[in-house]
DNA sequence: ATCTATTTATAACC
DNA sequence: TGGTTATAAATAGAT
């Protein structure tokens, strides 16, 4: 906006650069200002120069108020101050600081709780409402999630076991097979020992039984359905 | 900037509204980027929306790192006032201990805003669930009192308007009804100078012209109701 | 989300 | 800083 296209780095004449800033600071501030009446928004804003003057802005609600909200949010924040307090004084400042935070972070954490409500307005209060909603949301779903995914680890734990079983009955069968077989090579050779009649006899009759097991496979997807209402009716809660 | 002149007031229209907060938080952001970025400055924005959500802006040297700048700017001397461990040796046991109660802290916190929840088995899920069902329980009953006590206070407060203005009435009828009097006692002496006949006069007779003032009866209840209007759109902040 | 008609913001200049 | 003006940008309203 102006009389040339702006590209956007920085302005290297600290002349041009320092105009620049006092009126797009300006122009900034009443922008936030704006957003924050025409659509009922929160707004804090912190602008330091290169040289390192403070300008800001911030609703109503002030500008602690706002920040304590923001790290409402934003639990990760200022990382717990590491430096490493060699001189006498500064462990002082430290240990002060960490103290003072830890009472920050209970007093959120209580009103998480649903204590120490009583100095919150009706608008804090209903964003801890808000907060806590989402909140019940995500562990909800989470909750839905984690039971899921148990379930279909048991279905594959049981699928495997399925597969073994199939397995082993094959096998099972074919020993069968085997020993019926082995047992008539030994009763031809018996009967050929013995004066003998019936010279053959017609083996694999019986076999079929084995098919038996098949049954299961209609029985399943009853099973499946069951489950799938059930954690369908949790999830709506 | 736009078809229509922008008033400077919060627009009424839900959607509009969101809308519009949409774009020109959009713009907002961008402007914030843009004066760090031609300007050389530290820029930290942060804006909620009505309903609570986050959105923010920070210059590559980090939100945290320019909050805790901002503090120091602002309340440098509000740095720690709090008890010493008292023996020498220890203060690096404290410090760290602190610190190990500060992460302990924010992994609850995180748990209580529904996130960090991979780690937990369905049981603690369930718990973290009731907790916040409680929690929820809590907050809105809170809300809802907070509500009903703001509704209370400026029905009291309507009352003792009332009683002030019909007060008042009754002064003013006073006011006028001892002028009324007033007059009547100096025509009366004057009447006495002149040369003399009806001795006395019946002197209460014209006292109820003074009740002509009973109209302003009908007009105070329109003020106690613009007073009304006022104070809850002020409570609605 | 996309498209304009307008309003605003502001770069260059004083 | 504080004005002025030409122009680039932002955006309100409509689609």
């Amino acid at each position: 906006m102006g009389r040339g296209r702006v590209q956007l780095k920085r302005i290297e004449n600290k002349i041009n650069r320092q105009v620049t800033f006092s009126k797009r600071r300006t122009g900034l501030l009443k922008k936030a200002h704006e957003i924050s009446v025409l659509c009922d928004a929160e707004v804090a804003l912190i602008v330091f120069s290169t040289k390192g003057k403070l300008y800001d802005y911030s609703t109503n609600a002030g500008m602690a108020r706002i920040l304590e909200r923001y790290e409402r949010y934003c639990y990760a924040e200022r990382e717990v101050a590491v430096t490493s307090p060699d001189s006498e004084g500064s462990w002082w400042l430290e240990y002060g600081k960490l103290k003072a935070r830890i009472e920050a972070q209970q007093r959120i954490q209580r009103q998480l709780m649903g204590e120490d409500l009583d100095a919150l307005t009706p608008k804090e209060l209903q964003q801890l409402e808000n907060q806590l909603e989402s909140a019940l949301k995500h562990v909800k779903s989470r909750k839905n999630q984690v039971i899921y995914d148990s379930m279909v680890e048991l279905r594959r734990k049981e699928k495997l076991l399925r597969d073994e079983n199939t397995m082993m009955e094959k096998k099972i069968q074919e020993k069968k097979k085997e020993r019926v077989q082995q047992a008539q090579w030994e009763q031809q050779i018996q009967s050929q020992n013995s004066p003998s009649f019936l010279p053959t006899l017609n083996i694999g009759y019986h076999q079929g039984t084995a098919t038996e097991t098949g049954e299961k496979e209609e029985a399943h997807p009853g099973h499946n359905t069951v489950m799938l209402a059930w954690l369908l009716r949790s999830s709506n809660n």
